[in-house]
DNA sequence: GTCTATATGTGGATAGAC
DNA sequence: GTCTATCCACATATAGAC
């Protein structure tokens, strides 16, 4: 049935439109889970986003669950990959600036995605148990080092790393989650790309700044 | 019949009933709002955690809407206060390490509100629009005024005051909203106290350092 | 004021025609 | 692969006995 020969050239090769649809689907579905929440979002609307009958969803991806899963591991590849870059043998007056200069893009090329993770995290994290538990603290404390290795070195002031990690996330990520607020405040329809930069820039003079790091 | 002359003495004053039961209803209402946000919690779930029949969260507030609005009522009251205390005439190495500790500290204490604000925020903030449209901007505008007095008094580096305003919010409430991931990064069933003490006194060297402010 | 029972809608999920 | 029709659990909200 799939490859009947003779049959006219469609021009999509097998499991093209399962792809596309899995694409409608997922890129729906982060929608509403950013601004509903697990609980908060139901099948009927990821539908209706996505434009396919309610059924469908249940066939591309199993239940509700399946679906969550599917958008959360997504983020979670795209979050992880940025900061492990950051090494020990860096010098943090390059790295650091480039650093929350990536994250800040992050946050304004993929604000939906950093809403899902927000909401989760406030929801209990319960999905991301095995995430977290694992080897989530061996891997922050390999990160930590990171900081230390450039205090012991005379890189930077002695600031408590985990702290400061914190403090990157939590100053980049209010750009994406409290979106809403900081247009707000701005009085700005839409956060354009300046607004990013200027960001950026302020973060690194103070962070940099605070943790005695020079920069040439 | 509220004021029968004559009936017995129930050492419960008028109305003593109804202030424990909307406080109970509204402490569930904000644990349940916290987690699940406003589409995600159900009535019957506050009920349950407040420890009543359904049908009287609904006598008390009279739809979800409005135990929603009034948990979140009670979170704004509380938010905005701290913030109008700092002045252009202070001293911002006497002021701000009191405000840093002060957001600190209503992390700790008052979490669950946090995470309503933030759960709706990112539910997009249709419920905050009064708030956010009518003087908002006024407001922050006028907060800001506060970090360009110092910066012309030279009491501080020339930072961009916004920009400053959202990295004091952002790194301070990460500690009540991502309080699971804190957990599990520090390798903690709960956060201490000595936790958010090291969180305020690192936030605090940074950010002071960073805008070139000196301490005595 | 309190709470059981219920009306009416929407939730996730699936059967089965096409 | 697609989509209508439908099952049943649970949602908000209220009626009405106590």
């Amino acid at each position: 049935m799939q490859f009947e020969v003779g049959a006219h050239r469609t021009d999509r090769p097998a499991g093209r439109i399962r792809q596309q649809n899995e694409k409608l689907i997922l890129d729906a579905a982060e929608q509403e889970f950013a601004r509903h929440g697990f609980k908060g979002t139901s099948m009927q609307q990821v539908a209706d986003r996505a434009g396919l009958p309610k059924a469908n969803i249940h066939y591309y991806f199993n239940n509700k669950l399946g679906l969550y899963y599917a958008v959360l591991s997504n983020i979670i590849e795209l979050w992880d990959s940025t900061f492990n870059e950051l090494s020990g043998d860096d010098d943090p007056a390059e790295v650091l600036p480039r650093y929350i200069a990536t994250k800040i893009d992050f946050s304004r090329r993929y604000p939906q995605a950093s809403r899902v993770f927000a909401m989760e995290i406030l929801s209990g994290g319960t999905h991301l148990s095995e995430y977290f538990q694992q080897d989530y603290r061996e891997w922050f404390r390999s990160r930590a080092a990171v900081f230390e290795r450039w205090i012991a070195d005379g890189k930077m002031k002695p600031i408590d790393p985990a702290h400061l990690i914190f403090l990157l996330w939590g100053s980049t990520q209010h750009y994406a989650d409290f979106a809403i607020q900081v247009q707000a405040a701005l009085g700005k329809e839409e956060l354009e790309e300046d607004v990013f930069e200027t960001a950026a820039r302020t973060l690194t003079e103070i962070i940099l700044g605070g943790c005695g790091i020079r920069r040439d």
